[in-house]
DNA sequence: ATTTTCAAT
């Protein structure tokens, strides 16, 4: 379970780099993915795997999620074939994202989470990917993620906090936020609403235009 | 004001 990824942990400078939140966030050529699997057999429900996985050769790191997925491998018996025990088995899954994910990735995701209902997503992003226009297929991604029941969220410093309890080799040193966190944090989220509730920004651009602005 | 983006050299 545990080969197949880089290390069981990130460490601290790697999880920095990538995560911070800031707007020109430049030279990251890559991205991570920190997720958590919880496994629900009934009423109980179960912390089952967590870990981080990287984007490789050309392969966006939210496909490569997807194929350890279609290899059985994160959510075994996510499909209700294999034993009897797998009926009404459900999984959900948390991500931490240090980029949002684009609009191709958005679609297969929505895809594949089409066929399995059972199977609950939640992304969190750090920063978010090619976002700046209004009209960009990224965004339309995003919606039908939205569409398609997954919750989007902007990291905010419980969520960085929890992260590195989480992901990281802290080795018990508390996490220390960067300048700027909370502010780009408090404006990602802004405009990920806008993004989401396209009707109110709609709904603006037609009342400035009625006053004549 | 402008800067970047799951690289490509």
């Amino acid at each position: 379970m545990i080969n197949k990824f880089d290390s069981v942990l990130l460490a601290q400078k790697k999880f920095i780099y990538h995560y911070k939140n800031m707007r020109w966030a430049k030279g990251r050529h890559e991205t991570y993915l920190c997720f958590v699997v919880k496994r629900r057999v009934g009423p109980n429900s179960l912390s089952f795997d967590f870990g981080h996985l990287r984007n490789r050769s050309g392969c966006h790191v939210e496909l490569l999620f997807l194929r350890y997925l279609e290899a059985g491998a994160l959510c075994p018996g996510l499909w209700g074939y294999g034993t009897p025990d797998s009926v009404g088995l459900c999984y959900s899954v948390t991500w931490f994202c240090s980029w949002s994910p684009c609009s191709d990735c958005s679609y297969r995701l929505a895809q594949f989470l089409s066929q399995t209902p059972n199977l609950r997503l939640r992304i969190y992003v750090s920063r978010l990917y090619f976002c700046d226009l209004e009209d960009s297929s990224a965004r339309e991604g995003l919606r039908m993620l939205q569409r398609a029941g997954v919750q989007i969220t902007v990291m905010n410093y419980e969520d960085y906090f929890y992260c590195w309890q989480t992901f990281v080799a802290c080795r018990q040193r508390v996490f220390k936020a960067w300048d700027g966190l909370h502010q780009n944090s408090v404006q990602l989220a802004r405009k990920l609403k806008d993004i989401l509730q396209p009707g109110e920004a709609e709904d603006w651009r037609d009342a400035f235009e009625l006053l004549g602005l």
